[in-house]
DNA sequence: ATGCTTATGTACGGTATCGAACATACGATC
DNA sequence: GATCGTATGTTCGATACCGTACATAAGCAT
């Protein structure tokens, strides 16, 4: 798929108004992200923010003995990088590309001192943060209450909405890795979806054939988590 | 035990710079939270931000079936209500007292009007929803990956690191609803750690007889975000 | 002391996931 | 079209936790 790099497909970026994105618009320098890319490791300070377009970044924690699990998935309606602005400066969760696509970014002083300025760019950037809080949230209670079956539904929908399409690159290996679990649960998993026709794959291709068999399937996060980025950045964003 | 209501026993308040303390110290209204006591109610507007001072504040997310998960506990190292400044208003999670206690309060638009200097108060209110972050995403990965008896033991030492002295006042039952487990696995791995001699219990009452001994016992987990609290948060804060 | 409420302990089978080992099969490459 | 690497499928016993039911016991009120 050929997508020419447009910032205005980052929904953040797109909700800048007129003279926030006039300032911001020459410093974004659009980049191409790799399947599988770190954009930053746990603890490194980070030297740019990243605005997602067609890309899908996970964030994820990776334990002392090497299993891992993702928080928080990031797509074209957020950024990587949020501990730039809250202050921290890095993390300990990592920032991987799980979907190979475009993006851009803007270097760490730039997007500090936008925020600094206190205006409309900063009271957008919380809100996401805020966001992305509740996302996490509902990932810890997700992982301790729901089916490995529901939890596969839950992540097919959550990368579903950060795509364009209703096909995804990515093994079940990597799908086991994001959510945590063995690759043979994920297999499992996968098989009844494909039998109740909700989904075909073969071979790191996975094809969503029935959308809202997903989210009937799938457990209440998703929901939860859908409603209140939407309460939070609406389309028609009233900065 | 008696205490009696001092702001200064809130590290956030205490980490204040004079002028900004001089602005909040009229505003704030000290309060006396009794065990299980709703701060905020889920998806609910949220009228002041509370810091305590002795009390605990559980944050957890309540599923539509009843089951329950904490996600983050507060105590004296910070403060409830993030959305009041990072926009939203209100969160899909609610917050509890897990431990009786005093605390102070602010009413919304105090804070926010503060928060919206973009003074001092608040980068440290950002730093503190950032170390907030670390603890989310670290309880999402525990609940993935550790045991019970691992768990018990991180979410005594959370508890332990809030308090004064080494008693809690906390029965198993409730303990199971923070951890999001059966009230039957908290008497067993409860069991497992007075039969260690790290704990003693009785209707209610825990002691923790030996720390150091729940550190060693505890997942990774806990380590990770006291770092992260304490390179956010430092005593010294550098404001 | 008696009884009541509540906290804790015990026991049972059931289920989801794990860990490991191995089998198959697709598709890219030579 | 044979080969090989990788993705997926299958099986096994082990384990941690669940749901339910019930037993004990500690403290409180009368």
């Amino acid at each position: 798929m050929v997508t020419t790099p447009d910032p205005k497909k980052n929904q953040l970026l797109a909700a800048l108004p007129a003279d926030e994105w006039q300032r911001l618009l020459p410093e974004l320098e659009s980049v191409e992200i790799v399947l599988g890319q770190v954009l930053y490791e746990s603890g490194s300070t980070m030297t740019h923010m990243y605005f997602p377009t067609t890309a899908i970044v996970s964030l994820l924690y990776v334990m002392e003995n090497g299993s891992s699990a993702e928080i928080a998935v990031v797509g074209n309606e957020g950024l990587v990088g949020v501990s730039l602005f809250m202050g921290g400066e890095s993390t300990p969760s990592r920032a991987v590309a799980q979907s190979a696509g475009l993006g851009f970014r803007l270097p760490a002083q730039v997007i500090k001192d936008e925020f600094n300025r206190a205006g409309p760019t900063m009271h957008l950037l919380l809100r996401y943060t805020q966001a992305l809080i509740t996302q996490m949230a509902q990932t810890a209670v997700c992982n301790r209450h729901h089916s490995l079956d529901q939890q596969l539904c839950r992540w097919l929908l959550l990368s579903l909405d950060r795509l364009q399409g209703h096909e995804l690159t990515m093994t079940q290996e990597l799908i086991s890795n994001m959510l945590g679990v063995r690759r043979e649960g994920v297999t499992e998993a996968a098989m009844q979806l494909q039998a109740a026709g909700l989904i075909r794959y073969s071979r790191g291709k996975i094809s969503v054939l029935d959308r809202s068999g997903l989210e009937r399937r799938t457990c209440e996060c998703y929901a939860v988590v859908k409603k209140e980025y939407d309460r939070l950045l609406p389309e028609k964003m009233a900065i």
